[in-house]
DNA sequence: GCCCGTCAAGGAGTA
DNA sequence: TACTCCTTGACGGGC
């Protein structure tokens, strides 16, 4: 199985952000229009100069922010966040091209596409349509938007229901870019694949949610239906270590990767795939993630054909 | 330069 | 109905 592994939004390795903010109470105060365009050009300039970065330590797998633009979803603020910036976005879009990294975004949990309530469905549609014309903006061919499925309210078989009748909202293009992934408290991996069956989209396995939050399929029953949603494309999946083994903490993300665990993880499902990207999700980020490759290194006979890919038998 | 309160979002639980 | 907590990184005032 070859494996690459990948890390989400900041670096720990270079001191910049693509995720400088403008809040809402402060623009209402100033309504500085220069400001928001300073702060957009430069997370704009941050997001290249992370994958000249990623391209350096031969990282291939990366989420980008969501709050590349701040503002970008308020409906009182009408900002134009592409035709202004079209040199960053070609800067950025031929760094991509020219490095072939996999790149996604992952909408947090306030994009509730099943919501009881319409606002927030309407709100949550709009927040899809400004990732989604990002990636666009930036050329990306594979354009993923990992998504959790999002409310309870009403039980589970309506929270689905209203899931999948709000995914038929979305514009077409915007349902081919959508993948959903279990959380660690209600919607489980079964429940994922269900959804994935009546929506034909894939499934991101994030494996610390799954073992916080079960279903009743064992790992035999589920990987190769999870594996399956990709349809021939290389599956995504997410794994990161508990903070604490206490119920209060276990849902929490430890600063590093527990390498026995992910070694464990990494033998469970070898025999599914060929191919796998996984994303390391700890509080450390990428230097989280180069401390287990060390780790792998020391304690594996994986062959590494570079910094974060490597083989297993 | 560090510390800590605030911001921003929606859901869910409690009073 | 109103509140508090959850989560997270950035921001910014105070010292």
């Amino acid at each position: 199985m070859n494996v690459r592994l990948g890390y989400a939004c900041i670096s720990e390795t270079v001191n910049i952000t693509t995720s400088s903010s403008y809040t809402y109470t402060n623009y209402c105060k100033e309504k500085d229009e220069k400001k928001l365009d300073r702060i957009i050009r430069s997370n704009f300039l941050s997001l290249y100069e992370l994958l000249k970065y990623n391209e350096k330590n031969n990282i291939h797998f990366y989420r980008m922010s969501s709050n590349l633009v701040p503002l970008a979803t308020k409906k009182e603020v009408i900002l134009d966040y592409i035709t202004p910036y079209q040199e960053e976005y070609q800067k950025i879009k031929e760094q991509i091209i020219k490095t072939k990294i996999r790149i996604d975004f992952h909408p947090n949990e306030y994009c509730v596409l099943n919501s009881i309530k319409k606002e927030v469905v309407n709100q949550s549609i709009e927040i899809l349509k400004y990732h989604y014309r990002i990636l666009e903006a930036l050329g990306i061919k594979e354009k993923i938007l990992v998504l959790h499925i999002g409310s309870l309210s009403g039980g589970k078989k309506a929270a689905i229901t209203r899931f999948c009748n709000s995914f038929h909202q979305l514009e077409k293009k915007i349902q081919k870019a959508i993948a959903i992934e279990n959380d660690d408290k209600v919607f489980t991996i079964d429940d994922c694949i269900e959804i994935s069956n009546r929506l034909n989209i894939p499934i991101v396995l994030d494996y610390h949610h799954h073992l916080c939050n079960k279903g009743t399929l064992t790992e035999e029953e589920f990987l190769p239906q999870v594996i399956a949603t990709w349809k021939g494309k290389i599956p995504k999946m997410h794994f990161s270590s508990p903070k604490n083994r206490k119920p209060s903490e276990i849902r929490s993300h430890h600063d590093y990767i527990d390498p026995d665990a992910f070694i464990h993880f990494l033998e469970t499902i070898k025999s599914y795939t060929k191919k796998v990207d996984i994303m390391i999700e700890a509080k450390k980020k990428d230097e989280a993630m180069f401390r287990l490759i060390r780790q792998l290194k020391y304690k594996t006979n994986y062959v590494f054909a570079d910094e974060t890919t490597f083989f297993i038998e």
